[in-house]
DNA sequence: ATTTATTTTTAGGATTGCCTAATATATTTT
DNA sequence: AAAATATATTAGGCAATCCTAAAAATAAAT
């Protein structure tokens, strides 16, 4: 079955979603994901419905199907592929990649990701830090915490943004945060959550707890 | 100016014909060109021309536009890049570019396209020998003779080739054709127009007049 | 110069994907 | 439990892109 562009960006939403914790997925949250209105998702998740990639019970809610997940995880997999592209072979800056792997994700042909795939090493996650599901639809996740939960004196390592919006992006550039840096927690404000950090033993940060929440570090 | 996938896929094919020598380019053979019906091009052209990329006057005829040839050129360039990334990066053959071409060349980024010219070192020809326009849309182009039109004893080099169907790149691969080969007729059958030619002062290769006309050389 | 054939356009319709406004259902408050 | 609020769906519409069938314009043949 061939999925549409918009039928793709829908599930790759409603995927999204479901994987945040959240039990069931609302249609004000879709439209608010999809940057549309509900009215427009409603129609959407009938045929989507229909299609058999979710599971749609009117004013109840939905679910995602395991058929509906394959799709979301394929085309989850050619994005970030895609972004790792733009960043290894192009030179592109981990802020500037998103708009354009949201476009190239929907490039249809089975042997153009293989060989990318191929091409670019079998990366394992994308500039982000966010995993690259395999031809199976597998991923291998990793234990994350979020930097503004862990206690003073723990050390980790700095694995993945939960924010990838170019200004958030530029930021950690601009401070010196970056995909692998090991840091240590040198203080915490209890007053307003705020954080000092060493990264690498050199360079010690201050970020507000806003920022640090869209740290993603694997404690060591 | 935004054009659409489906107004850039008309204006490209709108070009083509246009350069095809034709003075003027028909409703129906856009229509074949298109693979849709002649009515569907109607509704288009009147689009095409209210957003003045074509100029066009009911029942009379069409012609391009400096701005319509720009957006055409524009699109063409991306298309013969991405297929020169395929097969020199994702070692694709040349029969199996065309299609994700097709794709790709609708992904909107000026950086990507301006990153991944400079990634291919500046390529002048894609796979099959068509020349590549510069970002300004200026095209360099050949003077260049189809194979059937060479007398015996002349000689040229293979620069390009008019019909990209998988099945006539294939046959070319299989009797040992290829862009760049060096090239002397040996002799013309004058009944049929087939052609029996000598490629790089090694291999006897003989094809019938179907076949050469679709082979452009430079003669020398 | 008519008639005939071809080409092109219009009329009307389907599908996708979005919208606003109105309605229906579910949830929360009192 | 009823009323108020929040959430979700439907009704009706619009734009894009395609279609078939009918009508109009042009070109070709007699
Ligand atoms: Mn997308
Ligand atoms: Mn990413
Ligand atoms: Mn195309
Ligand atoms: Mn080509």
């Amino acid at each position: 079955m061939e999925l549409t562009v918009s039928e793709e960006n829908y599930l790759k939403a409603i995927y999204h979603l479901s994987e945040g914790g959240k039990k069931s997925v609302s249609t004000n949250d879709i439209a608010a994901e999809m940057k549309n209105k509900p009215a427009s998702v409603s129609d959407m998740l009938r045929k989507l419905g229909e299609k058999e990639v979710i599971e749609y019970r009117k004013y109840y809610g939905l679910q995602i199907t395991e058929t509906g997940k394959r799709y979301a995880l394929q085309t989850i997999r050619k994005h970030r592929l895609w972004e790792v592209f733009l960043v290894e072979k192009l030179n592109f800056a981990w802020d500037e990649v998103h708009e354009v792997a949201e476009q190239l994700e929907h490039i249809h042909s089975p042997l153009l990701i293989q060989r990318l795939d191929a091409y670019l090493n079998y990366p394992k996650f994308d500039p982000h830090g966010d995993p690259i599901p395999d031809e199976f639809g597998d991923v291998r996740s990793r234990p994350r915490v979020q930097l503004n939960e862990m206690e003073v004196n723990q050390t980790g390592q700095i694995v993945a943004v939960e924010d990838s919006t170019p200004a958030f992006l530029r930021y950690l550039d601009k401070v010196g945060a970056y995909i692998g840096a090991r840091i240590k927690i040198l203080d915490k404000v209890e007053f307003d959550g705020s954080v000092e950090i060493l990264v690498d033993q050199k360079k010690t940060i201050f970020m507000s707890k806003d920022v640090a929440c869209n740290i993603l570090v694997i404690q060591s």
